[in-house]
RNA sequence: GUGACCAUAGCUCAAUUGGCAGAGCAUCUGGUUGUGGCCCAGAAGGCUGCGGGUUCGAGUCCCGCUGGUCACCCCA
């Protein structure tokens, strides 16, 4: 007998049955989208070198600062769990020399990241998340595609109420001359400022951007917009994203606001947010990063992608009431009366299932009584009840649990007969008998 | 990392001013031979999150810790 009981490390969560026909059905309109849409699946460690992260996410992030699982591995070199998924997938294509691949290559992936951050709703220290990638290709209309694949997969699985939010973050030749157009604003203004705002213009003024303090909001409203100060490269991108969006008839709106944690992001960001989560709502985040891969020891190769929480996916789907399928039933129970029909019942249960019928067999020698009662709580279709005289004669009895009918099918025949009923085409000339 | 609220059976919750820790649901068994759902009866299930303190006496009051929830920060 343990003195403590065992409790769950904090951010850590068990998902239950209910909650698994939410993630089966996820992760199956997840594979059919990126099918749809031409991703091939990767699969990439959950541990890689501490350096990986630091290199690709950035030194100054609250991820790479405080929020990874970082340790000592046995043999001193310093790993960390993926805090997400990018970096990895990067360092898959560098060192697998996946450029040799044709152009561009569309890859997506799902499991589980880890952050040391306080949870609270919708957010978990495990999460996981639907990821996908376009590595080679700069071209915006790449940009609309990987927005699509979001957009798409969110309508399939039943949201209506959904914002995209879009926008630019320039590139390392027009981004420096914004956050200083950005700061100048500021700086005759840093008076009306609250603390904590003044603390960001200091030390990160594009944060000023996502600001919710009260005080800072008019302040916003004239503040200058990146749009406004992208060189010519990037504010083409900007524009060609935007005319293929409005080709697409999607309905987006430009948020200057959107300023991504992660440096390496270039060029589009984007988010979608879904009704129905709390402070969270963000279901879905990316942008593009042409700089990263060269950034990571790889020939320059533009990219861009998103991740999308599934944990924040299935709250919102419970939240709005959004339907998903029931959950897969067993069909048939096997139930036995005494030792000899028990040896058959188990022969037989395996029978049923060799023939593809889902079936369970009534443990632990109990009353015909209990038996059928767990077969009512396992819901199932029908009860295969074999007793001493079934067995003499060869035969199982088959209750019909919804009708209460039974009638009696010779053992050789009873994966058909099943299978026939299973599917509503029960055999003629049967002769059922009252319960 | 900061703040607010919360913690009693597997779940949802009771317990008078500080006076014997309970109910419903769920689980198991039974209501006469081999027949489910409804009903009835019974069983099992608790160091009241943990540790101190006040008191004749603490689930209840006080302090600390741990955990949970929500929000900030940040992010999916």
């Amino acid at each position: 007998m343990p003195l403590t009981r065992y409790a769950r490390i904090t951010g850590m969560n068990d998902v239950l049955f209910e909650e698994q026909r939410y993630w089966r059905y996820v992760l199956e309109r997840i594979q059919y989208v990126a099918d749809l849409y031409g991703y091939r699946r990767i699969d990439v460690p959950v541990m890689e070198v501490t350096a990986l992260f630091v290199r690709g996410v950035g030194e100054g992030t609250d991820i790479v600062e405080k929020e990874m699982y970082s340790f000592e591995d046995r043999d001193g070199t310093w790993v960390s769990l993926r805090p997400e998924f990018t970096a990895g997938i990067m360092r898959a294509y560098i060192e697998n020399g996946l450029h040799v691949l044709p152009t561009p290559l569309k890859v997506w992936t799902t499991g589980p990241l880890f952050r040391h951050e306080k949870p609270q709703a919708g957010r978990y220290r495990q999460h996981s998340q639907f990821d996908i990638e376009v590595i080679g290709e700069q071209d915006a209309a790449v940009d609309v595609e990987v927005i699509s694949v979001a957009w798409h997969l969110f309508r399939e699985l039943g949201f209506r109420d959904l914002r995209l939010h879009i926008n630019s973050t320039g590139c390392p030749r027009c981004k420096p001359g914004y956050v200083r157009a950005l700061v100048d604003f500021f700086t005759p203004l840093a008076d009306q400022l609250p603390e904590v705002d003044r603390m960001r213009l200091r030390k990160n003024p594009l944060r000023l951007l996502d600001s919710k303090e009260e005080a800072t909001q008019p302040l916003l409203e004239r503040a200058p917009h990146i749009v406004e100060h992208l060189c010519p490269e990037c504010a083409a991108h900007f524009a060609d994203l935007c005319r293929y969006l409005d080709a697409l008839e999607r309905p987006y709106q430009i948020n200057y606001r959107i300023v991504r944690g992660l440096d390496y992001y270039t060029k589009t960001v984007f988010e979608i947010k879904a009704a129905g989560l709390g402070a969270q709502d963000t279901i879905c985040g990316g942008g593009r990063y042409d700089g990263l891969i060269a950034e990571l020891g790889g020939p320059p190769t533009p990219g861009i992608g998103f991740g999308s929480g599934i944990e924040r996916i299935v709250l919102a789907m419970q939240q709005l009431g959004l339907p998903v399928p029931e959950e897969v039933r067993p069909q048939v129970m096997v139930c036995y009366l005494g030792a000899p029909a028990k040896l058959a019942a188990v022969r037989l249960v395996e029978r049923l299932r060799d023939s593809g019928i889902r079936s369970l067999l009534a443990f632990g020698d109990r009353s015909l009584k209990a038996q059928l009662k767990s077969a009512d709580r396992a819901a199932v279709e029908y009860a295969v009840i074999l007793g001493e005289e079934e067995v003499q004669a060869g035969v199982a009895t088959v209750r019909s649990m919804a009708r209460g009918t039974q009638e009696q099918v010779a053992l050789e025949q009873l994966s058909a007969w099943l299978d026939a009923a299973l599917r509503g085409a029960l055999p003629a000339a049967s002769s059922a008998l009252r319960a």
